[in-house]
DNA sequence: TTGTATGCGTTATCAT
DNA sequence: ATGATAACGCATACAA
């Protein structure tokens, strides 16, 4: 009991016995064990984070600033790989719970029932990231892809394009953003002439087949919308390569702002959302409430769009 | 004792008991307890991994396949981020290992001795990677740095380059590389005419900026090698933005074979590692000693260089 | 300030 | 095939 003062109260220990027990500790190498803590105290310091992959900087971006402000508060964040496919989405919860962690950061807020659950009947804090329903299971820090989708459509507009393409993921959130272009374009009486579902992640490669797919359909002044910079970039690669101009002949517009949109020739026109920051207040939020705290349930971060010379 | 046998070794509950308790568990909504679990069995069927970041596709990749590789055998991944500047890794070290892992993924063998003692003790299969030394800490999978430096050397040699700059990030495996080039080159009495410590890990923009502050040095016929394709194609960007042909004024080469070499323009002559290899055949280590087996201590991954059109 | 008793929820082991 | 008992190594609560 004493060691245990030493290490987690140091206060409470007088400084003559302490010093005796830290000079223990470093003769036998003594490494605390956290498992045993963890089912004394009911607490495990640990946090769990499931995202579809850490292989796209949609997700690596937050993740890098989730476990960095975590373990600066002594939490550690056991990362769980779920995929795209929602297949064994709810045995891999399930497995996650086992383990008990103190706080669970999820991606996207929409979840099976039997997943609701676990997720309810696990009774700890959860921060939702990448979307903006108005009833997160728990908290959420997000913003709406729809609107995403929508204002992307305003700028094209506005920039005077009239024939559209899109070159989307088939994910829920780049099907949103799909949806919230094409609504708005549709009510602005302009036609999307050519479509195309990428896989999810999709890659450079992706942007660059999907285009060549659909090029010979695009005629000039055609703007081409990809659900993320890679395949902005790709379709910007490929364009070139068959002898399209950007943006003379296709424009082309991203998502993410990832650093490669900036070193792009033409430097690419996206939308630019704060992942590392995302990551920083879904760990913000989480340690809130482990201290006792009632952050706010929801907030939505902003995105912007950043004009450059691609569209 | 029954339900735990009905978890974990269905085959020795008689069937009628077996469903009796599953009907009781989907009843209850009963997650169990591995916390409890790993302190009774000793065995925590959890991974640990530390890696500098997981921002740049260099550790990402290896990282996803490790995770997936384990997941599949129900092993989970606690993921620990070091940073590159050495400060603190023994606590970090310490750290993770009071979380009683049945293993340890490290990234590089050269360790303090504090945290080599940390190792020895905790007793548990450790699995080195992105190094290539002798002298594993447990078990290793990587490749040697300088070998590919002097590799890249020769490659360029060949091509009949004769005058050289090197663009690298100032961690180990980057250094080494650096060395084994520099070494290969000076014995073929090749100038380098510029040189420039990147930070770590390096980006696209590190790269761009690298270039422009030596492009004044470089000659027409110089090649420019690079620490990562990130790196390279900063600098590919960077000369074209600068009005210098590649590769006919300037020719760059990268390493890692990163997907942006093969979209770049022209494409960027690379050097290609296995990183997903790396991360499975680090799991598959791991599995087998955990499964009683005696893994080959040392694999060494294949590299190779893609000749493309940078150089 | 330090020590003692107890329990956290499993699994290993032995008994039936 | 199932059950009983005793750890596992800590932290909580209380006592001294």
């Amino acid at each position: 009991m004493t060691v245990s003062r030493v290490i987690n109260t140091p206060d409470r220990v007088a400084e003559a016995t302490a010093s005796r027990v830290r000079a223990a500790i470093e003769a036998l190498g003594y490494v605390p064990n956290l498992v045993a803590g963890g089912l004394s105290s009911r607490r495990t310091r640990m946090i769990a984070a499931i995202v579809p992959t850490i292989a796209s900087p949609m997700f690596s971006a937050p993740i890098q600033s989730f476990t960095d402000t975590l373990s600066r508060q002594g939490y550690h964040v056991m990362l769980s790989l779920s995929g795209y496919d929602g297949a064994g989405d709810e045995a891999l919860v399930h497995a996650v719970l086992a383990r008990r962690p103190d706080g669970l950061l999820l991606t996207g807020a929409r979840h099976s029932p039997d997943i609701l659950r676990l997720l309810r009947n696990a009774a700890i804090p959860i921060v939702e990231i990448w979307d903006a329903t108005e009833t997160p299971t728990d908290m959420l820090v997000g913003f709406d892809h729809a609107e995403i989708g929508a204002a992307v459509a305003d700028y094209l507009l506005a920039k005077g394009f009239r024939a559209f393409a899109v070159l989307a993921a088939g994910d829920p959130r780049a099907t949103a953003r799909r949806l919230g272009l094409c609504e708005r374009l549709a009510a602005s009486g302009c036609p999307i002439l050519a479509e195309r579902t990428l896989p999810s992640p999709s890659l450079i490669g992706d942007g660059r087949l999907g285009l060549r797919a659909i090029i010979a359909d695009l005629p000039r002044g055609t703007a081409v919308v990809c659900s993320s910079d890679l395949v902005a970039f790709g379709a910007i690669t490929e364009a070139r390569a068959l002898g399209r101009a950007v943006p003379e002949d296709l424009a082309v517009c991203g998502f993410g702002d990832f650093e490669i949109g900036m070193a792009s020739e033409p430097s690419l026109t996206t939308v630019s959302v704060d992942g590392p920051a995302m990551g920083r207040i879904a760990a913000e939020k989480l340690l809130a409430r482990l201290a006792g705290g009632t952050p706010a349930r929801r907030t939505i971060v902003p995105f912007r769009i950043l004009p450059r010379a691609s569209a």
